[in-house]
DNA sequence: TTGCTTGCAAATGATTTGCACTGCT
DNA sequence: AGCAGTGCAAATCATTTGCAAGCAA
């Protein structure tokens, strides 16, 4: 997160609060260590940045704060890695995910629009300093099955 | 993959040979779910449309396939998580990923497109029964360190 | 034959959990 | 005091690997 927001803290605490939560030293050390990271860090990188953290309680303190919905861990699935054929094999596409049940479904985007995304994304990533070779999009939701 | 490639077989074995790989029987059996799968697949669901394929060569033959560029694994890293603030917490923006020594870096992309897509997606996902809460996009590529 | 592929069982490594202890409230 | 949070070490679970046997070139 490029600049820490003043009113993180306080925020973080109401969310905990409602959620019959404490703000503890520990937790806020994640919530400081996560704000000043410029991506999206990894566990071992979060107890650089927190070396007093043990272990089990970053884990511990990242999940019950996933829970209450101030983080947010970046996997497409807790459990089982997913696979398919490359896509030189079939056919661009993306997914769209069922948050509820886990189903993962292909969609492919009108071609029009998927063209204007490769050159606004080429662009952004050049500005960047990267390369881009591919991209993938993910659409979270509620299937329908799940959502009644 | 709704339609299997008559020449999927064909193009698959063609890219092993070139890497010296053989297309075995249990390679045959992943390409044939993958393909007939109408998404990305864990490797129990694999197993259960591969039932004579054990498990490690389930995994063995993934990773081959993988190499040569006929099998695409979906996850952001193949070690660790990675956790972030969540959204309403920071702002939305979403990740250009180097594939070559993993760094994830935040980007943003420019409002009006953002809203674009908004409205794409939702119809997208409206007309698969799906009621969308988010999407996010990855950018691949490589950094400009790696790049030199 | 020669070497790649397989299945099984054991090993690895990230994440989770039991338990006793510490520290808020 | 009472209970949530913590650290440590042990447990779990997905994935990987060693090894002996099977199969293709």
């Amino acid at each position: 997160m490029p600049s820490a927001n003043p009113e993180l803290h306080r925020t973080v605490r109401d969310r905990l609060d409602q959620s019959e939560q404490r703000y503890t030293v520990g937790r806020r050390a994640v919530v400081t260590a996560l704000a000043g990271a410029d991506g999206p860090v990894t566990l071992p990188e979060l107890i650089e940045l927190a070396p007093d953290l043990a272990q089990s309680s970053a884990y511990r303190n990242l999940a019950v704060m996933e829970e209450v919905g101030i983080v947010r861990r970046l996997v497409h699935t807790t459990e089982h890695a997913r696979y398919e054929l490359a896509e030189d094999l079939t056919e661009h596409h993306h997914h769209l995910i069922c948050a509820s049940c886990g189903v993962v479904r292909d969609i492919t985007l009108p071609a029009g629009l998927e063209r204007k995304l490769d050159s606004a994304f080429d662009e952004l990533a050049t500005s960047e300093g990267f390369t881009l070779t591919h991209h993938a999009i993910d659409l979270y939701g509620r299937c329908a099955k799940c959502d009644r």
